[in-house]
DNA sequence: GTATGATATTTGTCCGTATAAATCAACAAA
DNA sequence: TTTGTTGATTTATACGGACAAATATCATAC
């Protein structure tokens, strides 16, 4: 009645419920087991596979076998292959690339994704993280809201924390939360256009950098740091703030009072392409020429930053490439593999919008 | 990355949720499988197990392999409030414009969103088809995959159709199914594209169409038909057509041919915005000025469409327009209220790769 | 017609072997 | 100190074979 590789299954089990072997724990190797029961390494792969099934092992191929989190909510952890992605946009600016980067990996891996956006809101970001947890999904990935602002969501995430669905963090992370994140190294970037554009020479730069995410922070440090380099000079730096609930309109026109004095900046650094691309028309307005008159440089690397009048000189971010990184770290956090949180050095991409080189 | 038993796997889920194999039937055995699938004992066993551990199946020893009741248990549970879309790109082009409008209305109604997509790829689509299914979504829109083509996959739709899940097509729809659809009067509007060509003073036009979805057959359809009502100078007509999985270089090969001989035509009706970037190039290769020498037109006001150089007229699709009324016309499916396919009339949008009109 | 039993079929258990893929530790190179 | 390489270890996939156990089939006896 009772098989062999029920008896090994037994074995185990028991052992592992009695303490021997600890969660996390290093069972012996497939060989040792098959020294150890006296039997081939079918019967104890087949056991194994079902104590996984079971989820009081999990496995990583070169790696060995360990004891999985057995008490825990073994109540309705159903395996539906879906993962969640919350992200502050899905159809505009360098989303769908991210986006399609993800799928890629992820459906090959035999995974669906669910979609929700917040807008950047911390409200939807809250309802997003709500719905997802209801739905059981497996996985997630989030782009953080606000990052740069205090999380009211706090609660969820250390629920989410404590219930062990890997989650993973893109574009930026919550400093408060220890989960692996994929993300730019925004501020190195931000230095490295801002210095090119000393090289150019511009001394008087206005840099614009949406604070509330931490992107926007971290650029705008980048900008300041250059500025540091040059003490020289830093005191000609200037610098608006704003925040995603601000209206645009009103940021427009402080711009707008600035290029309207005598001793008006001749550069302007945008806290992406989206905006430099806006700020682009605001400057026009004033019967200004890019890049004769002011020069601007955005950041992202927008699709259409390469196709407008003048194309734009920007850092390149790695979207597509960034997209398929966190499928890959995703996949491997679901087999309880170890991840490293990525950051990516970016590179400048030189157009016409910061003009060549005057002699002066 | 796809190993013979997940393969095998697969296939069998799928015959499952498609209906080839209904509740109780008996399966093939382990032996005819391994005839059919072309592999080992093992292999068989192993899928059909993880199919056992997912109630797809039960077996009795000695008697065979049987169908389990895979439906049950899972349509009252979880996943309600979560609508799935198909489509064959997610990223490109003008489809997060339409992914935008479809989430904007959802979304306010309390669903989510699980995201397929196709590759414009028949057997994709239908391991999308198969993995909604197996999701229990409560709803759907799809965009056809090569509508212009026999569909392999009519045995699904005729599932969903009888299982009476709310089916929405966007974009266009494959005609031997009664779903409704919300889609563009492409024919009408590329024959209005063309009589413009006509009044720029063009007659030797060189249409190049894809032809393996509707929209394509519908803007060829109104190429011709533009010329039909110019009977004395139809014969100037001259077409390419391709389908997707066509080498797009042989294409372009073909192009340049054409526009090296001596009575080449002057002007040239793309398939869409994509397809006219690409071939602007093609012809500027051979040292034609677009639109002086080349008039060339394009379909669907791609966003980049107007920023490139020269910028392009051509047909405005109405994306996000068109994505919000699937949304809303979807909820009312839901809601079991009755709905009406749309049709949207599209306008001409002038602007400069088919230059202005010449005196002559 | 029904019951019985022999035989074939079909799934269950188990072994040995082989190759691939991932990991890890140790060492060499920069 | 860091980075890259190599080889050993370990799990993953896959094949083929063997026998056991349960079931199905069918001829035979009653």
């Amino acid at each position: 009645m009772e098989s062999k590789y029920e008896m090994v299954k037994q074995g185990l089990k028991s052992e592992i419920i009695a303490g021997k072997y600890q969660v996390t724990d290093k069972l012996p190797t497939e060989s040792e087991l098959m020294e150890q029961y006296k039997v081939s390494r079918y019967t104890i792969r087949r056991a194994i596979g079902e104590l996984e099934n079971e989820h009081y092992v999990y496995r990583i191929q070169g790696g060995g076998m360990f004891v999985d989190e057995w008490q825990k909510g073994r109540s309705s952890k159903v395996n539906n292959k879906m993962i969640g992605l919350i992200t502050t946009h899905i159809a505009d600016y360098i989303f769908p690339s991210i986006i399609s980067g993800i799928d890629r990996v992820i459906s090959d891996n035999g995974y669906s994704m669910i979609l929700s956006n917040t807008h950047n809101n911390h409200q939807k970001e809250r309802q997003s993280l709500i719905r997802m947890l209801d739905d059981n999904i497996e996985a997630m990935i989030i782009e953080p809201t606000q990052s740069a602002l205090p999380n009211p969501n706090r609660d969820i995430y250390e629920k989410i924390k404590a219930s062990g669905i890997p989650t993973l963090f893109i574009n930026s992370h919550y400093e408060d939360f220890t989960f692996p994140y994929v993300e730019t190294q925004d501020s190195d970037a931000e230095q490295q256009l801002t210095e090119y554009l000393f090289t150019q020479g511009h001394e008087k730069i206005l840099g614009i950098f949406q604070i509330d995410d931490l992107q926007g922070v971290h650029r705008m440090d980048g900008f300041i740091h250059a500025y540091l380099k040059h003490p020289k000079i830093s005191y000609l730096s200037e610098m608006v703030m704003y925040q995603s609930s601000d209206e645009m309109v009103k940021i427009f026109d402080k711009v707008s009072g600035i290029f309207q004095r005598e001793d008006r900046p001749t550069a302007i650094a945008c806290y992406n392409d989206q905006l430099a691309i806006q700020i682009i028309d605001v400057v026009r307005s004033l019967d200004l020429r890019i890049p004769e008159d002011v020069a601007v440089v955005g950041f992202d690397d927008y699709q259409l930053s390469k196709y407008i009048e003048p194309s734009l000189t920007t850092i390149v971010h790695p979207k597509g490439k960034m997209g398929i990184d966190a499928g890959k770290l995703l996949m491997r956090m679901i087999n309880h593999e170890e991840v490293e949180s990525i950051r990516y050095p970016l590179d400048l991409k030189i157009r016409k919008s910061a003009g060549i080189k005057k002699n002066q």
